[in-house]
RNA sequence: GGAGAGGUGACAGAGUCCGGUCGAAUGUGCCUCCCUGCUAAGGAGGUGUGGGUUCACGCCCACCGUGGGUUCAAAUCCCACCCUCUCCGCCA
């Protein structure tokens, strides 16, 4: 939710809403329509106070004054009612209009759409296409079976078998014992969540399509960890002396990935479920920006560490989403489409999502919104993916990366599945 | 799934039957001060959140799980929902 004083009073702010997409016409009719709304509001607490004023003296009436008071009473509190109507009218335009508007961009991020992303850096030498492209390889050594996924649960499902599975295994623990290293506390979330989490976490309504529905239970299965781990200070009030408090979760995710036909369709680039490490960090105001930092080289640090090329892009201006004020993209160099594709990314939400979750920090005895970010530290299927293209060798195996050895009982090189 | 009990401030816990003087007793904790070889004990005062308005002091509004309703007036009455706990059943 977009900080309306300070849209009214910070020019770099409300240019930087405009940078992303919302016009000055809708920042203009917001504003109006909260000045209305302070002016409602005002007349509302009046005769409110007046009200309660003439119902004390009733109480202390005696009973042959009370009829003609309560029948004044009566009076005021249709005038009220009338007014309170005109209120939750204003109320209601300024919450729309306002869910319209995006978290401001920051000032070091590009303009444009997608294809206007700012290039960090490149690292590591591309590999070159193997024999096999990540899904062929997976089938024909029997440690990704999506046919048989298919007979289970339809397209855009994945069985994982034998080796990959201790893969990912290894890259679950690996990963989360780099992040324990620099103070995140790990954590499982839920993954079936109530409505107002969704929209609270910034997802709803933008995303619903995106989302599988529980209607019987009234329940949602999340897209990403991001949600149980942005949830968690919901409501509460932090001490400044502890923040920044640091959370890397682990969960399956869901996503129907409607309106994607056709893309992506082999092997586990695009599916409908798969497990992911996801880093989420409450912040001070002050230390934000440093702390996306950290969650970017804590991105290349596991593809470095991977032996996986990237690069490292800045996304423009108008491909941000709703609610992120800067935006890196991680993306993987896969052989087989002589390309880099998106595999992790982290933001910087600012007080966006914070302010709609009421999570704020108390620093000398002053209360304000706190920051939050978020980043994926690795999406399974897509490292998965990557490890298995860049790691192929010529006769058809794929050798582990040194770093997730320990965690596979010293397995390195992947060969076909026995039986 | 069946049967009960309950959700009040940092916590504990009154108030709810019999609506008004209840933003809410009391205790603990916390803060300031006094007393005191040190500590403990003791004494005095203070201690919720959000919002509106004001240069400011202040004044006002809202909040007793959430949302509606009844009423001049609701923590208190009515309805729906959410959550927690206990017992039974079932279960990884």
């Amino acid at each position: 939710m977009i900080d309306l004083r300070k849209l009214a009073n910070d020019t770099d702010y409300r240019d930087g809403a405009i940078r992303k997409g919302a016009s000055a016409g809708d920042i203009d009719a917001l504003l109006a329509s909260e000045a209305r709304r302070r002016e409602v509001l005002t007349a509302v607490e009046n005769l409110r106070a007046e009200q309660n004023s003439v119902s004390k003296e009733i109480g202390r009436a005696t009973p042959e004054d009370r009829p003609a008071k309560i029948e004044a009473a009566n009076t005021l509190k249709a005038k009220l009612g009338a007014l309170e109507d005109e209120l939750q009218t204003a109320q209601t335009a300024v919450t729309d209009l306002a869910l319209q508007i995006p978290n401001p961009a920051h000032e070091s991020v590009p303009d444009g759409g997608e294809e206007d992303f700012r290039l960090e850096r490149e690292v590591g030498e591309r590999t070159p296409a193997g024999p096999k492209d990540h899904a062929e390889l997976g089938e024909s050594l029997g440690i990704v079976d999506t046919e048989r996924a298919v007979r289970m649960s339809g397209s855009r499902f994945a069985y994982i078998f034998g080796d990959a599975v201790r893969l990912q295994f290894a890259l679950i623990q690996w990963t989360m014992n780099k992040l324990m290293g620099h103070d995140f506390v790990p954590a499982v979330v839920p993954v079936l969540v109530r409505e107002d989490m969704m929209v609270d976490a910034g997802f709803f309504p933008t995303d619903r399509d995106q989302v599988y529905e529980l209607e019987k239970d009234g329940l949602f299965l999340v897209g990403t960890s991001e949600v149980g781990l942005a949830g968690i200070h919901r409501g509460e009030r932090l001490d400044a002396a502890e923040l920044p408090k640091r959370y890397v979760g682990y969960s399956s995710c869901f996503r129907r990935e409607a309106g994607t036909y056709g893309k992506d369709t082999a092997g586990l680039f695009r599916v409908h479920q798969f497990d992911k490490v996801e880093m989420f960090v409450y912040s001070h105001p002050d230390t934000a920006w440093d702390e996306l930092e950290l969650l970017r080289t804590l991105e290349e640090e596991i593809f470095t560490e991977l032996e996986i090329p990237y690069r490292v892009i800045t996304v423009a201006s108008g491909d941000l989403g709703n609610a992120a004020a800067k935006k890196y993209d991680i993306e993987a160099w896969i052989p087989s489409q002589q390309q880099y594709r998106e595999v992790t990314s982290c933001s910087n939400y600012t007080d966006y999502s914070a302010r709609r979750m009421g999570t704020r920090v108390k620093e000398d005895g002053a209360t304000t919104v706190l920051h939050t970010l978020n980043g994926t530290a690795c999406a399974i299927g897509r490292t998965l993916l990557a490890i298995f293209e860049n790691h192929q060798q010529s006769d058809g195996t794929i050798v582990v990366p040194e770093v997730l050895r320990p965690y596979c009982g010293g397995l390195e090189v992947i060969g076909p599945r026995e039986a």
